[in-house]
DNA sequence: CCGTCAATATACCGATCTGTATAGTGAGCG
DNA sequence: CGCTCACTATACAGATCGGTATATTGACGG
């Protein structure tokens, strides 16, 4: 990845989250960059993959993110579920409140085709599995229940944060998220 | 509202939903309307007026929905909030699986000055108030709580349900919601 | 019978869109 | 030295964008 690549990719995701992507041309991001559109195809090939490699490097940024606010957590389960609404809400301070990048350019993108599609559902399925296997750490017999409605929940925060419908959306997430975490493991640790 | 400029509505919010607003110019509304864009435009003066009267059209009809499914659904508050889970997954059977129309459209409108964002915010702070009206029924002193959970209950499920990372998601928000007002009940029948 | 009005058809405007073409610059490297 | 390669500058192509102009038709109501 050239410097100016990456500038472009800077360019891009601060664009593409701030304003969605179909507002925000090629010649925009270019010149944002510091860039010539010659060089954003040289590197790109299109904008398509623009948006791709956009939303592959937010992918990855979230899931570093995320997994230093894991490996300051404590080891329990429980403890852990709670830190990643704690790194959604720092997320959040850091990157903007437009609600999640994912989300938004779903509902953008319709064709299934699209080179960011993969790469969107791949993001809810890996935190969706995040989510059930802490469940099954916690209660083992009632993942299938609680890691689903951990995800409703963390996806619930996102889109009321960004849609700022009522103060503190991430807050009244993770305490809910609290409440059963405890009640299943109360519950497991009564069988 | 004449017929032409209802068939243009009924053309938008079919193509809005299902491929995004800006993915949608005029002359393919007023071509899949049976309409000319002189007629369009003499009835709704620009696109951004078709977009914020595609989402206040949207707002009506969803709000009527909701209140059929009410209406038919026993008085006791907690039933009433599992007939809203009922409702939108009726709707979502209806409308299209791509999620929540306000919550698409607020994805591509970053400009908080765009007609189209009160009603976007507009229905989100009455299915808001909906939900703390009814979990104040169930729990008075615990309804500052309990209805933004319900809340972001159902906007996870909808979010989840666009994106189809698990199956019936609908589903499991009513059971979660089913779980949160029974036990707000009883604790507030042993007060 | 005449004016209003919703609608048609068609052509056009300037701007912006994604993407390409051509030519040239400068640094690193064998 | 000479080749490669990342990059710049500028211009352009063809399509589509939102929006407007002109002229016409047909129905309906006072």
């Amino acid at each position: 990845m050239t410097p100016a690549a990456l500038r472009v990719l800077e360019a891009a995701g601060r664009l593409f989250y701030e304003r969605g992507i179909h507002a925000v041309g090629v010649d925009l991001i270019a010149a944002e960059a510091g860039v010539t559109k010659k060089t954003l195809y040289d590197r790109f090939g299109s904008k398509e993959q623009v948006v791709a490699d956009y939303l592959a490097d937010r992918d990855e940024r979230w899931r570093a993110f995320l997994g230093r606010h894991l490996a300051a957590a404590p080891p329990a389960a429980a403890a852990r579920v709670l830190a990643v609404f704690d790194a959604a809400r720092a997320w959040s301070d850091e990157h903007g409140p437009r609600g999640c990048g994912m989300v938004n350019a779903h509902a953008e993108i319709s064709d299934p085709a699209h080179p960011a599609h993969p790469i969107i559902t791949g993001q809810k399925r890996w935190m969706l599995a995040l989510f059930t296997d802490l469940a099954a750490e916690i209660a083992p017999d009632g993942a299938g229940r609680l890691g689903p409605a951990l995800m409703l929940l963390h996806e619930g925060a996102l889109v009321a944060h960004g849609l700022a419908v009522f103060p503190d959306p991430i807050r009244h997430a993770r305490e809910q998220a609290r409440a059963l975490v405890t009640a299943a493991g109360d519950a497991a640790a009564r069988r």
